[in-house]
Parts: structure tokens; C-alpha cells; sequence
RNA sequence: GGCUGGGUAGCUCAGGUGGUUAGAGCACAGGAUUCAUAACCCUGAGGUCGCGGGUUCGACUCCCGCCCCAGCUACCA
């Protein structure tokens, strides 16, 4: 099978209903949607989920206190999702939410097959719990015995509790991910993972009782399953593991989207699971590797392919936190600036890496240096001429009677033949800033075209008619490509390039980022600014 | 403390299995131009590639030491 062919089966982690989201959740979510469009625009089969994670104690107590239960609770906050979700027009195929109940016995299956695997053991559970931070913590994390941020004497907690054996999965684990170069990117990531398991994993707790909004273990009802060995389940629960013929979200309204048809008596679970992509953010990564991935070795499944985690954002240099209140909602920055102009920036200057900060000056140059004034501006002046110089008719393809001419177009004919491999490399490393240099590349290029090749002056001159045609077919060819090169990243704007062009965009990826697509006699649309310069002032 | 990254132009970063004048974008200055959203294009200025040693004909690139920054250090979802 070659890799379009292989289903590709793209998550981010379902999001915890205790709180609003933020642009951290937001990034995570655009580099998924931005990965899901880019393979299923190349015509690869792919499944992109997300949902929401409902369960465990503090949702519980929020709920208690604002007088409602806790799916209720829950609920509102999944409205907002979906609100979020629709304004950054996020195309995921399913939502699953950990409260659904096939996802609640996909739980308990897992906790099965631990047990029968004698993986889980009955232990106390001893902690110090520090009432103000509502954190355990064990002796080294205590300074001179007290909470490293309250400074109080913490308290003695010991409840009984099933324990998970994941000190067995050191060595499978460090075999793995040393088996398997990119099964964590980037590389710093896999480093650290790695470090740590040299130490060695401890024994884990798994269950809880001092609460019972989870779900529970079958066999000792008195039990919740921790949150973490439920929530991550949803990957495979929402394929119908183990052996569901089809998706559990069907059976929802609003909530499934895709429109596969899998191959004739093949599982959800068979088809996708192969090549499972989990993006998340870094601080989850430990759950999301070593955690998940014993759960699975431990209930007989493999391991994911890949988990991508990137970094955080930080606000004009300091922290992102509700306390200090700069805490950035990508639903009004959406509202604001536009959807493009948030998933620009987030797959610009975004965490891809290491960390990143959120400046509002930086993202007004680059919305009016990338967007308005490259971008859109060479969209505007190619349409523009062409409606002036040829009523708007794609011209014959030609060559330039002048030899230097004739080598720039030479130039960007290639840059567009050798476009689609240019970014299928960089997807494939989730290299998005390097796939949309790739494409600002070419718009530089083809601006430095429009002055060098002048079809302004060109037009002037009967006797240059030729030259006119090359230089605007040339043109036009290279927005057309940018229209398809863009569109899994700026869906917005390659739409509004494509009705300008009066074309539908119907065509798949690397095929249609090829010369000569346009037709000669092509009548395009009206052309319009696709994005008005700000006209804020910004400092530095 | 341990582990992992990183310190390259004003800013954000790329690069280099050691070898002619170290790269891009943005910002800045000058010029050119008028198709276009006072946009675009060209040119320029700007860096002792964190510091100190070492290896070498030659290091920013390798080795050692040091300084600084960031992240990770698990049951907090």
C-alpha cells in the first residue's frame, strides 16, 4: 500500500470540561485539523477525532457547586466546544465524550483483560495530600517535610486502591520507542521519555474512592477508574474496540461526521488503528506514552504509531495563566481578525518545537507582511491585470521571446511542479511552518515576477502581446496552485481565492499542484482584497 | 541535584559529516516602480555564530571546562 492509500487516523486528546479553552487547546486542535485536511485533500483515508473528557473529582466538585450534576455541568461545556470548534471550522469526523456508555464499558473491558493479564493488585495507597494545592505529593517532592508552594505540613492519606503494574513495561518500552525512531516527535520529546525510563517506572494506582463520578471497576463497584486509565480509551473505544463492526458514534446525533466507507467485513478498529497519530500538548506526553502505552501492551494491543507533542504558548513573554489574566481565547481573536488569520499564526509562529509566545504585535506584522500584503496582494494584482488585459480570460500558454523572461517562468513552473513533494516532506515530519515557507517562497517569487516580467508595461506595447500572455498565464497558474496549496491551512482563503478564480477546488492534492491546470479561455471571478491590512499600531 | 535541549544579525529563527565573502523572514535605510490592499520589487547597513581553552594547515561547525536560558523530574485529568 502506498501512504495515500494508507488510512491515517489523526486524535487530539479529548479536552477536560472543567474550563473553558484557550489557545493552547486550540493549537493542539489546529495542528490536528490542519494534518487531517492536508492527507484527506491528497485523497489518503482519514479519521480525525476529538470530544471531551467528563469524568473524575474536580468536575465532580464544580458541578456540586454550581447546583447542577455533573454531566450537566458537562454538557454546557461541550456546547462551547462545538461553539469553539465551528468558529476555527475544525472538521473533525467524530466527538466522543468519556461519559458515552460504550466508551464507559471499552473501560471496563481494558481493566479486564489487566486483571486477567495479573497486572492489578490490591495496595494502599499512602500520600501526602496538601489540602490547598489538592496534590499528593510523596516525601522528595516536600521541602524540610512542608508543601514546596504553601509551606504547611501536609496530610497523611492511605486509602486502599488497585495498583497497575507498570514497573513491568520498562524494558518493553524502552525497546519500543528505541525500535521506533519518530513513534514520539519531536526528537527532545523522545529524549525525555527515555530518560526517565532509564530511572525505571513505578507501580501506579489506578483506582479511586473517595469519589464516585468515573467509571467503575466491575468487579469491586466501590472503585472508580482513575481518569487518566479511562480517558485515554476513548482511542479505541471510538473505533468500537475490541471487535465492534462499526462506529459507537453512529448511534449519535451531531456527533459523527465522517463519511468513510470502510472496506467490505473490515472493524473500525483494524482499519484505522495501524497508523494512529495522537497530538498533544507536552505536558501530557507521559500519559499519552508510557501510561497509555503499558495500558495497551498490558490489554494486548499495540501501541499507536506516532504521538506528536508540542510545546506551550507563553503571552508576551510571561506565563499564560488565568491569574494573571492574559490568557488568550481564540474564539475572539477568531471573531476578530478571522479564522485564517488565528490558524496562520498558530501554524506560524506556534509551539510546533519547543515553546512559542503569543505576541500581538507579531501577529499583526505577519498578518499584514504574509497575509494582506504578500499573499493577498498578489492574488488581487494578478486577478486584476488579467481582467484588464484580457477581460479576464486565462491566455494561451506561452513563452517569453525575451530569454531571461523566459527563465523566471522557467523558474516558478518548477517551484509549482515540485510544490506537492515539498510539502508532503514537511508534513510528514509535522513540519507545517516549514510547509507554509515553502508556499510563502513561491509567493515571493511570483511578486518579484510580476515587477521583473511588468505586464503592466507590457500591455502598453501591441508589439509585446506574446510576452503579456506569458507573464499572466504564468501568473494565474501560480495562484491557482496557491489556492490548492493552501487550503488544508487557510481554508478561508483558499475558498476566496478559488471563487475569485471561479474554480471548485475538487481536484486532489498532488495532482492538482501541477502546471497547466488552468484552461485557456477561463473565465475567472471578480477579484477582491482577500485580506485588509490592520491598521493597528504596534510597537517593536 | 539529575536528565534533555538550546545560546547565530534589532526581533523570530535556519544552517553547518570542519574549508572560498555565515543565511531567510520581519523591522530599518536608500533606490526603482505604478498592475495592486501607500502594497510589490531592487540594493544596503547590521553578526568576533554564549565565554575560555584544546585538536587541526584551517572551527561558528569536533573535544574539554565554564556561564546563561528553557523543558522534563510520573498517579495534579
Amino acid at each position: 500500500m502506498t501512504e495515500l492509500e494508507r488510512p491515517i487516523y489523526i486524535t487530539t486528546p479529548l479536552y477536560y470540561v472543567n474550563d473553558e479553552l484557550h489557545i493552547g487547546h486550540a493549537t493542539t486542535t489546529v495542528y490536528a485539523d490542519t494534518l487531517a485536511r492536508f492527507w484527506r485533500d491528497c485523497g489518503r483515508p482519514v479519521l480525525f477525532l476529538t470530544g471531551s473528557d467528563e469524568h473524575g473529582q474536580k468536575i465532580h466538585k464544580a458541578a456540586t457547586a454550581a447546583g447542577t450534576t455533573p454531566r450537566g455541568f458537562a454538557d454546557r461545556i461541550v456546547g462551547k466546544f462545538h461553539e469553539l470548534w465551528e468558529k476555527l471550522d475544525v472538521q473533525y469526523d467524530i466527538f466522543i465524550r468519556t461519559t458515552d456508555p460504550f466508551h464507559e464499558a471499552a473501560v471496563q473491558q481494558v481493566f479486564e483483560r489487566l486483571k486477567a493479564a495479573d497486572l492489578l493488585y490490591k495496595s494502599n495507597y499512602k500520600a501526602l495530600y496538601c489540602v490547598d494545592c489538592e496534590t499528593n505529593y510523596t516525601e522528595k517532592d516536600l521541602v524540610d517535610g512542608k508543601c514546596p508552594v504553601h509551606k504547611t505540613v501536609p496530610q497523611n492519606v492511605e486509602e486502599e486502591n488497585y495498583f497497575f503494574k507498570l514497573s513491568s513495561f520498562t524494558d518493553k518500552l524502552k525497546q519500543h520507542i528505541e525500535a521506533n525512531p519518530d513513534c514520539i516527535v519531536p526528537e527532545p520529546r523522545r529524549n525525555e521519555i527515555l530518560g526517565k525510563l532509564r530511572e525505571g517506572l513505578n507501580d501506579t494506582s489506578v483506582t479511586r474512592v473517595q469519589f464516585d463520578w468515573g467509571v467503575q471497576l466491575p468487579w469491586d463497584t466501590k472503585h472508580v477508574i482513575w481518569v487518566w486509565a479511562d480517558a485515554l480509551v476513548n482511542y479505541i473505544s471510538s473505533l468500537g474496540w475490541p471487535d465492534g463492526d462499526h462506529y459507537p458514534t453512529d448511534e449519535f446525533e451531531n456527533r459523527a461526521r465522517h463519511k468513510h466507507e470502510l472496506p467490505e467485513g473490515v472493524k473500525p478498529f483494524d482499519y484505522w488503528w495501524p497508523e494512529a497519530v495522537h497530538i498533544v500538548g507536552k505536558d501530557i506526553l507521559w500519559h499519552h506514552s508510557v501510561i497509555w502505552w503499558s495500558e495497551l501492551l498490558g490489554a494486548g494491543v499495540k501501541p499507536p504509531k506516532q504521538v506528536f507533542a508540542h510545546g506551550w504558548w507563553q503571552v508576551e513573554g510571561e506565563k499564560m495563566s488565568k491569574t494573571l489574566g492574559n490568557v488568550i481565547r481564540p474564539g475572539d481573536v477568531a471573531e476578530k481578525y478571522g479564522r485564517d488569520a488565528v490558524r496562520y499564526h498558530i501554524l506560524r509562529e506556534g509551539p510546533a518545537r519547543g515553546d512559542a509566545d503569543w505576541r500581538h504585535a507579531s501577529f499583526v506584522t505577519r498578518y499584514n507582511a504574509d497575509l494582506a500584503n504578500g499573499l493577498g496582494n498578489l492574488v488581487n494584482r494578478s486577478l486584476n491585470m488579467l481582467v484588464k488585459y484580457f477581460d479576464g480570460k486565462v491566455p494561451e500558454e506561452t513563452t517569453f521571446t525575451d530569454a531571461k523572461l523566459e527563465g523566471l517562468r522557467q523558474d516558478l513552473i518548477g517551484h509549482v511542479n515540485d510544490l506537492s513533494d515539498r510539502l508532503l516532506g514537511d508534513v510528514r515530519r509535522f513540519d507545517l511552518d516549514g510547509a507554509l515557507e515553502q508556499i510563502w517562497v513561491l509567493v515571493r517569487d511570483a511578486n518579484a515576477f510580476v515587477n521583473e516580467s511588468a505586464p503592466f508595461k507590457l500591455a502598453k506595447d501591441e508589439s509585446r502581446r506574446q510576452d503579456l500572455a506569458a507573464s499572466m498565464h504564468a501568473l494565474l497558474e501560480v495562484v491557482h496552485a496557491l489556492a490548492y496549496a493552501l487550503k488544508p491551512f487557510l481554508p478561508d482563503a483558499a475558498q476566496g481565492i478559488a471563487s475569485q478564480l471561479n474554480i471548485d477546488l475538487g481536484e486532489r492534492l498532488p495532482a492538482a499542484l501541477n502546471w497547466g491546470r488552468l484552461l485557456p479561455g477561463h473565465q475567472i471571478g471578480t477579484p477582491a482584497p482577500l485580506f485588509q491590512r490592520l491598521d493597528e499600531k504596534v510597537d517593536g
